[in-house]
DNA sequence: AATGAATGAGAGTTCATTCAT
DNA sequence: TATGAATGAACTCTCATTCAT
């Protein structure tokens, strides 16, 4: 009677939002497990314990799903960076807190990053991406491109140059996840040297 | 009967030979055009005119076949690095030089390579790899790994040091090939720079 | 509270009807353009706007509706057909007065007819009938034959002539339907001069 | 070694053909029993003790069957109708010599057709056509058009004339088959007196 | 060996129907 | 009573793989 409905919050609205979450969660694990191009609709709804037809309650196709993960993963990602371009920072601060800020969310989500690699890459498959990192990936290649056109950077190839970056972000990020313990200040050190000031730069800033 | 066979060359093992080129061939082109994940051994044997039946008396499966055609492209690329890797050559040689002949590796096989990145991306889908470019990257990985232990090059974390060029190397050289002309000396002085230098090089080597 | 009911009109019995109707107008709608066959309950709930579990509280199946609407359709035309078989009138009186109520009633009805014939035939299918139809066949049926019993028309063979009579008035009804203008008169009168005097009759009456 | 193989003779295309023609022969009585649009393909792939996917090496959908089988009864009942058109013949001589053959047809065809009225008319539905049926209504459609048009019978209105022929044949037909004995003979002077005359021609002819 | 039809598992999707709210 | 999400059976169709010829 006196209640004050801030959410809604009865039982159905509750499962809604439940089942909701549940997709999406086994989208993750299934899509890092299998991969977005190997992954069924049905792996998803099988781990997810719910009836087949009530995945198509919530979205319609795999592609759907995929995309409210990469929606997610954008809205988290995004904020960071966003502050980091309004500052106009010089590009080596910014390179700096940008792969930061990429590997914490990377170690962040990494349970699920490391699901998808299943001891000895059974598949000769795919470097996957989950689709919230290829939401991150669009992002930081824009904040890249945008810093450069500004003159905070070297203006030699824009789109080379962001390629390389994006580039030994990942590879480096992937490596990363790889060790134990995940030591996120010292791969965002090495990363960042090596975009800054390339192997030479590695002796002096890394060793 | 009265044929005298060098080589096995009688007519079953002629057709065995062509029969075993034709499906590596067809596979080529369908993992080149739908991606590994969705290329399927229906595909590969439809483009062969063979009959679905022999397939299975040349590969047990997709993956099969895959690798099959990563052994061919690590048999043409192998020789290559080990040359480079043979003459003890500082690391800045060994990397220019790696890099470009990765980069020709690419061009070259880029008709299969552009292929399979129809225009318009339509799939959110995974930067897919052809299996010889998944052989290239392991024996990229390798020499480079070996150049650093040999003390070639600065000690700094030769693992993640093979990730940051792998990346480099994949995705300047996936640029590379969107460009027309494609410009093979100038990417591989882009990724050389880089590598070496990082972006502080660029102004300098590249401009 | 103080209402007084003369007929049921509470609130509750006014949408009880009212949604009741929502669903037979709704069914007759979809019926017409998808066919019975291929109409399904969600077809007609959609276009009703309640909710998928109020259908069940008016009707258990799509059959069911569909045996409503037949009702409806029967209820009204089986006064007309009553009224011209007490008169005890003879065959041809009877003949004209019959296929001039039947066609009347299918022009009437038209908007839906035409509705589930959607120009150029895609399914290979069925002429599909609308229940109203199917019910007024029925009684038409009923009626020629007990007028047939009655003697006030040639005995040969009551069921055949019956079969005839409908055959006539429904593809000669359906031809009707299907130009422009619709000409109740003039089809009318092809097809009782087509019932009682065959082709020969057609110069003389209908040129 | 001498064998003169006049048709294919090996084991394979024997069954081959006689899967066709199970799935025809099942097809057929789906078609018959649940009416063109309720029938499924799994419908007819069970009937078959096929395996699911056989089905799909002989016909590619639903439709690509039905047309198939309505190929078989065009091809069987086209050249009948050819032949009476050819002759320039009055119309009554057409007509009748038209209605024999069709409803000898369809007696032929009986024991599918009746296997589609399973007692009681379980289903509101449809009255169905079998493909062939439908086929042969085409044929005979087109046979009583040119016949009008070359003046061989009175020039009311083609289309009605037509028409109401067919709704006759379909009609009585249909009754014809439900009769046991079956009596083409009489069937076809009943069809024929009543297309050429009328009611009023039907106490002198028939009775 | 090569063939290609048969197989049956399994994918995506829709639907009638139920039932907690 | 109305609601609408959950259910799971059923449908269409494709695929990898086998195996008689």
């Amino acid at each position: 009677m006196s209640q004050v409905a801030y959410l809604p919050v009865g039982k159905r609205e509750q499962t809604k939002v439940q089942n909701r979450q549940s997709i999406l969660d086994a989208a993750r694990e299934v899509f890092g497990e299998l991969g977005y191009e190997a992954a069924t609709v049905r792996d998803i709804i099988r781990r997810t314990g719910l009836a087949a037809g009530t995945f198509y309650n919530y979205y319609r196709s795999k592609e759907e799903v995929f995309a409210a993960l990469a929606d997610d993963g954008a809205r988290r990602f995004a904020p960071i960076l966003k502050g980091l371009r309004g500052k106009g920072e010089p590009l080596d601060v910014f390179v700096r807190a940008a792969i930061k800020a990429y590997f914490e969310f990377m170690a962040d989500e990494h349970e699920s990053w490391m699901a998808r690699r299943p001891a000895g890459e059974q598949h000769p498959h795919v470097q996957g991406e989950t689709p919230e990192m290829a939401a991150v990936f669009a992002e930081v290649k824009d904040a890249i491109e945008s810093a450069i056109a500004e003159g905070r950077g070297p203006a030699s190839d824009p789109e080379y140059m962001t390629a390389a970056c994006i580039g030994i972000a990942r590879e480096v990020g992937d490596k990363m996840l790889m060790r134990r313990p995940i030591d996120v200040p010292a791969a965002t050190a090495f990363a960042s040297a090596m975009i800054l000031d390339g192997l030479r730069g590695l002796s002096e800033d890394c060793a």
